[in-house]
DNA sequence: ATGTAAAGTGAGTAATCACTCACTAATTTT
DNA sequence: AAAATTAGTGAGTGATTACTCACTTTACAT
């Protein structure tokens, strides 16, 4: 665990020490590749973006590829690190006596970092179905130690009583996708008149009643 | 009304009519996009795999993006269709006293749909975030045709007092995440051990008790 | 059988692609 | 201040790209 921390943190970190040339090239690629594609963005249009000759590019990458996943592995690493870093742990594993308050903390603990990262998770939600090391990183990662743990706090408020005798796994795809949903509707669809607080409120209210024990 | 019928079976039964040599290239290029995606995607391979000459493809589309919109573009239709052809719809309006025998009929109707139809789907969600005009057209269809005519179902049954006096909108997103999380886990992740008969059923018996009246 | 239109071909084209390399500029180490 | 390391450059590379066109083959109406 240890050593997963220190590997995390220069990830996570890892931007850092770099030039204001190589945070050009990354802030130029990371739009393009958001708006017309990894595949569909060339070289010589992201240096020219970034202001910087096209063999600057190459002398910090060594491919293109290579560009995208120093721009999208950290950020799947991002996208988890609270889950199952151990001190964050103990808060999400205590401190919330109902569902409730678990989900509603939830979704507040990742909508900052949504609303400041939309367009790398763009970059990594559009990449994924192309690139199969993608994929694996995804599902080793979110599958294997995110949704493992968020398996056994759904057993542990079933064991509590406050929610029903169904699957855990069914749980927690209600959970998530209505949470997803609400997600892709305001960032996605981006509709007028939008009322956070309000729609979390609904939300949670209805995950909790469709989850009530009997 | 009954022009956009004519156009519509224009567009459903328009790969009736074409050589074996066309519906190769349509097969290829299908197999290809949803592959690799449409950008990543070269004319030379596609015509290869079909079998054919590259100048065949040109001889039918203009261009590569002409040959990906006469896959996607039906395909949108094919998506909706039944939900604005009238006279479907007065099935879907009249069939059901109960919402969730309204909900249990949609699912049936598009599950043997989707699976025949797999690999166009996957292209035209992979490449609709790059293609604004795939993202109006689907927005055209879906967001105005398919998403009024849900809200005044789900208006109808709040009206019967079977759905609780919230938002339809909210109702809405609710049970088409729900829906959509369904379709997505089985065809996406392709989990083992999964009993379709026994995952709608909760899936259903979650939503109506999440949205029942107070 | 013959004429005509449509389907199919494949070599050719200019443009663009990701990437290299010999070189200079800037920064850090000693 | 000298030496050494790293950052940055831009012209140049062969390969590949989407697309064209003069031409041949096939299909079908007469």
């Amino acid at each position: 665990m240890e050593k997963l921390d220190k590997r995390m943190e220069e990830l996570l970190q890892s931007e850092g020490d770099l030039t204001e040339k190589q945070r050009n090239i990354l802030a130029a690629a990371t739009e393009m590749f958001a708006q017309k594609g990894f595949a569909a963005t060339s070289t010589s249009e992201i240096a020219k973006r970034a202001g910087v000759a096209e063999g600057t590019i190459f002398r910090h990458y060594k491919t293109k590829k290579d560009l995208l996943l120093s721009i999208v592995s950290p950020m799947m690493l991002k996208m988890i690190s609270p889950f199952i870093l151990k001190d964050i742990n103990k808060v999400l594993d205590q401190k919330y006596e109902r569902f409730e308050d678990f989900v509603r903390a939830m979704i507040k603990n990742r909508q900052e970092f949504l609303e400041n990262n939309l367009q790398v998770i763009k970059v990594v939600i559009q990449e994924i179905p192309f690139h199969p090391e993608l994929r694996d990183e995804f599902i080793k990662h979110v599958g294997q130690k995110v949704y493992q743990r968020f398996l056994e706090t759904v057993q542990f408020y079933q064991a509590k009583g406050q929610i029903a005798d169904i699957p855990p796994a069914m749980v927690l795809r209600y959970v998530s996708s209505v949470i997803i949903g609400y997600f892709g509707t305001k960032y996605v669809l981006t509709p007028e008149g939008w009322d956070d607080e309000k729609e979390i409120d609904e939300m949670i209210a209805f995950l909790a009643k469709g989850l009530a024990p009997v």
